[in-house]
DNA sequence: GATAAACGCAACCAGAGGGTTGCTTATGAA
DNA sequence: TTCATAAGCAACCCTCTGGTTGCGTTTATC
C-alpha cells in the first residue's frame, strides 16, 4: 500500500507512477506528435519533423521523451528510424483520471447523502 | 480548426490545449495532492503539507501550479487558505485521453478489415 | 563512386522548475 | 495584549528542458 494515493486501485493494470506519463503529455508538441502516431503507421522523424515549426533535432528530442516514457517505440529501418505508437500507457493514465474521478464522484454522494439526513 | 489534433473533437467541452492540465499532473507530488483533494473537502496548505516530505512553501508552489491548470481553487478563510478540488479540467484531460485511443483503435479496426480483404 | 537523404552525437544556451531559507504580515487564542 | 499559528513574499540554488547549431556517419540512389 504505498501508490501515489487514489484509493481503490482500479480494475486493470498496476500503473506504478503515472506522473512521468502526464509529464510526457505535458507538451503541445509531444501531444501533436502522439496523435500523429496515434494513426498505427510507422512514421520516420523527417516526416513526423514536417509540418511542425522546429528543427528535426528538437523533433528527435521529444521523440526520445515520448519513448522514455513509454508512449512510443522505436526501431531502425535502413536509414532511417520509425517510431509507432503504443497503446498501454495511456489507457493506464486514462483509468488513473477515472479512478480520480470516481473519487470526487464518490465523495459528492457521501456529501449529499449526508446533508439530506 | 486548429487544435492540437485529435480529429473528432469529441463531444463534450472544447478543451482548448491539454498540455498545461498534462504538465499539471507530471509531478508525483502533485498527484498526491489532487488525489487528497478529490475527497472533496477544503484543505489548508498546512493540513496538505503534512505527510509529505518537503517544505510548506514548496507545497504553496506545487499548489499554485495546480491552481493555474485550473485543477484547484483557492480562497482565504481567516488566517488559513483552503484549497478545493475543481473537477472539470480532469475531466477534460480525461476525454482527450479518450479520443487519442479511440482514434487509435479505428485506426487498428481499419487496418484489420484492410487486411482480411 | 559520388551525391543526397536520414539520422546520431555533442556542445551550447536561456529559461522554467522544484526546492530551500529567511523574514514579514495577518489572524486566532490565552 | 501577548503569543503562536498560517501563510505570503523574495531571494537564491541547482537541475532539467526545450531549443538551437555544427559535424560526423550510415544508407540509398544516380
Amino acid at each position: 500500500m504505498s501508490s501515489p494515493e487514489p484509493g481503490h486501485a482500479q480494475a486493470g493494470r498496476a500503473l506504478a507512477d503515472p506522473a512521468p506519463v502526464f509529464a510526457a503529455l505535458g507538451d503541445t508538441t509531444r501531444l501533436k506528435l502522439v496523435s500523429r502516431l496515434g494513426d498505427g503507421q510507422a512514421h520516420s522523424i523527417a516526416q513526423l519533423t514536417d509540418g511542425l515549426e522546429l528543427t528535426r533535432q528538437g523533433v528527435t528530442k521529444h521523440l526520445r521523451v515520448l519513448e522514455q516514457a513509454g508512449l512510443v517505440r522505436s526501431s531502425r529501418v535502413g536509414r532511417e528510424s520509425r517510431f509507432t505508437y503504443v497503446p498501454e500507457p495511456i489507457e493506464d493514465a486514462r483509468s488513473y483520471l477515472d479512478s480520480v474521478s470516481e473519487q470526487w464522484d464518490d465523495a459528492l454522494s457521501r456529501l449529499k447523502s449526508f446533508i439530506e439526513s
